[in-house]
DNA sequence: ATATGCGGGCTAC
DNA sequence: GTAGCCCGCATAT
């Protein structure tokens, strides 16, 4: 592992280094000016060196243009996890990690899959696996595609296009996309654009006994499986299909061996599964096998279609696992959002269902799927082929949205009309539009040392009406998250929404059981950052431990002692 | 195998 | 100069 003074580790070095405190995130101050709010720390500010006054639970799903301070010691802000699947970016920084959202993989024709749910698959990280997400590598059952997998793995060389963006050229369309699981359309790699129009970013800086966190941009699609979900999964599954294969496997070698005296020596008697490289392709599809205990469909078709993906690799969540209060996808033209029940992320059944090892749905690979969670406007083959508003409940065209099939990649979210929303768990409403062309302030990401501020509209505004669902609705926070510290800011929302508010501006945009905040639309010039107003910017962070997106105001908080500069 | 982090290098603006 | 992105490499899981 390269490493220098001052530069992220990785993660297990960071856990022991940040434990001891020995601040080695600190930033070279030669070189790092006090440009950036994660760049705190910075010896021209002299509330630098306190102690951050608060710290936020971990966020599992920062959406927005939200900021937080993590305790060195959570393990997950020293591991920068994100629901998000978001992937290392080079911002030629060390001190500081950017990471960039990769977006989400969908079904093109986003079928309803049997339960009502749709795919919602967690990009790769890594590009090599990505690629092969994305491009067929074992799709089918039949032996041609099977088999070529199976030899790409024994003669990679010969076949290097196989798991390989390549062979999106090579082979006719057909093959060229790993196939929905339910419709067998392609699927899709939903980009992110919800940071002008790029993937949003995600920040993180480690200060001595804090891990900055900020992230920029609103995500304008669905949430993929989080990364827990997508571990647990797979771990199930690898469990599973050892104890499915164990026995076979056994059988083969007694064959082999001739120990069976009634076999003639052929495998007419073993399901072509059994042959150990289709097997390996097929376990490598992290797809179950039909016909295992728990795997179940409701109809013929539900079964026929997934037993035709065996061999899909896609992470599909079982309808066993579905969350048990969906979430709604709130359409926002352009974007939308998604406003997540208390507990909706990180109380996913997958937490109590991983436990036992008896109640591991066989299924492992059915994708984290909500009926609820999508983004209708996101991306237009969704909207060629699927009536959301007639079959998602929850959803309703929003005003001023764009036409179907568009997708605003521009990251200018024209102001909309507040329209009410409802979630029966989460009450909560859109109440205000920023005014039509006022300039809004929205600091942009300088990952190496600067910060500047330009015109940003947000997508929407939005306002729960009660401080008390607020405040105790749940944030995508980790369960095991201890109740956290309450801020006087929290408890005072309307106070802090007053604040928060310049004279011009709309109420900052909450979202209930979320991470997600807008950073409000102010009425501030274009400036730079040294002449930036200071207690007049605000930005929303997510109280974990109340699960709300809180706003928040630059004055008066020592929490916002770091506050001042941006990216 | 995949996730993660680092950093060089390229491109666009 | 900034930011996005690709890539290779190294390390961790």
């Amino acid at each position: 592992m390269k490493s220098a003074p001052g530069k992220l580790h990785s993660p297990a070095n960071q856990n022991l280094r940040a434990q001891r405190g020995s601040g080695i995130w600190i930033l070279d101050m030669e070189v790092v000016l006090s440009a950036t709010w994660l760049l705190a720390g910075e010896n021209d500010n002299p509330r630098c060196s306190e102690e951050p006054a608060h710290f936020d639970h971990f966020c599992e799903w920062p959406d927005g243009y939200v900021r937080f301070i993590y305790r060195s010691d959570e393990k997950k802000a020293q591991r920068h996890l994100s629901g998000w699947a978001m992937r290392n970016t080079n911002n030629h920084n060390g001190h500081i990690l950017k990471k960039s959202c990769l977006g989400v993989v969908v079904c093109a024709r986003a079928c309803m899959l049997p339960d009502g749910s749709r795919l919602q698959l967690r990009p790769a990280i890594c590009d090599k696996a990505r690629l092969k997400q994305q491009s067929e590598r074992a799709r089918g059952c039949g032996p041609l595609v099977g088999g070529l997998a199976a030899m790409s793995s024994l003669f990679p060389v010969n076949f290097p296009f196989l798991g390989s963006g390549l062979l999106l050229i090579f082979l006719p369309s057909g093959f060229a996309e790993k196939a929905c699981p339910n419709c067998h359309s392609a699927l899709e790699l939903i980009p992110c654009r919800g940071h002008s129009g790029y993937p949003v970013t995600n920040f993180w800086r480690l200060e001595g006994n804090a891990i900055f966190f900020q992230a920029k941009g609103v995500h304008d699609h669905p949430r993929p499986e989080s990364k827990s979900e997508t571990e647990a999964r797979r771990s199930a599954l690898k469990r599973q299909m050892a104890s499915f294969y164990q026995p076979q496997k056994k059988r083969i070698r007694e064959l082999e061996a001739g120990v069976n005296p009634n076999n003639s020596g052929h495998f007419n008697s073993i399901p072509p599964l059994e042959n150990p490289e289709e097997f390996d392709m097929i376990t490598d599809t992290g797809f179950p096998a039909p016909g295992q205990p728990g795997f179940s469909f409701p109809n013929s078709d539900a079964y026929k279609a997934t037993c035709d993906l065996t061999t899909f690799q896609g992470d599909i969540m079982p309808p066993l696992q579905k969350h048990p209060k969906p979430r709604i996808y709130l359409p926002r033209p352009p974007c939308s959002y998604e406003l997540a029940g208390p507990g909706s992320t990180n109380s996913s059944p997958y937490a109590t269902l991983y436990k036992d090892s008896s109640s591991i749905p066989t299924d492992t690979d059915w994708v984290h799927l909500n009926a609820l969670h999508y983004n209708v406007n996101s991306y237009s083959n969704f909207e060629r082929s699927f009536d959301f508003t007639s079959k998602q409940h929850g959803w309703k065209p929003a005003l001023g949205k764009p036409g179907l099939g568009e997708r605003t990649d521009h990251g200018q979210f024209p102001a909309v009309a507040a329209r009410p929303c409802y979630n029966p768990e989460l009450p909560c409403r859109y109440l205000t539009s920023p005014p039509p062309g006022a300039p809004a302030l929205q600091t942009v990401i300088t990952t190496t040392t600067k910060v500047s501020y330009q015109a940003y509209q947000p997508p929407a505004l939005k306002y729960c009406d009660s401080v008390r669902e607020v405040s105790l609705s749940s944030c995508n926070y980790a369960s095991e998250n201890p109740p956290m510290s309450i801020y006087p800011e929290a408890l005072d929302l309307p106070a802090a929404v007053t604040r928060a508010t310049s004279p011009a501006g709309p109420v900052p945009l909450k979202i209930p059981g979320d991470c997600r905040a807008i950073r409000p639309t102010l009425a501030f010039p274009q400036e730079s950052a040294p002449s930036r107003t200071d207690g007049a910017e605000t930005w929303e962070a997510c109280p974990s431990g109340l699960g709300s997106t809180i706003s928040y105001s630059d004055a008066g908080s020592p929490f916002f002692s770091y506050d001042n500069d941006d990216f």
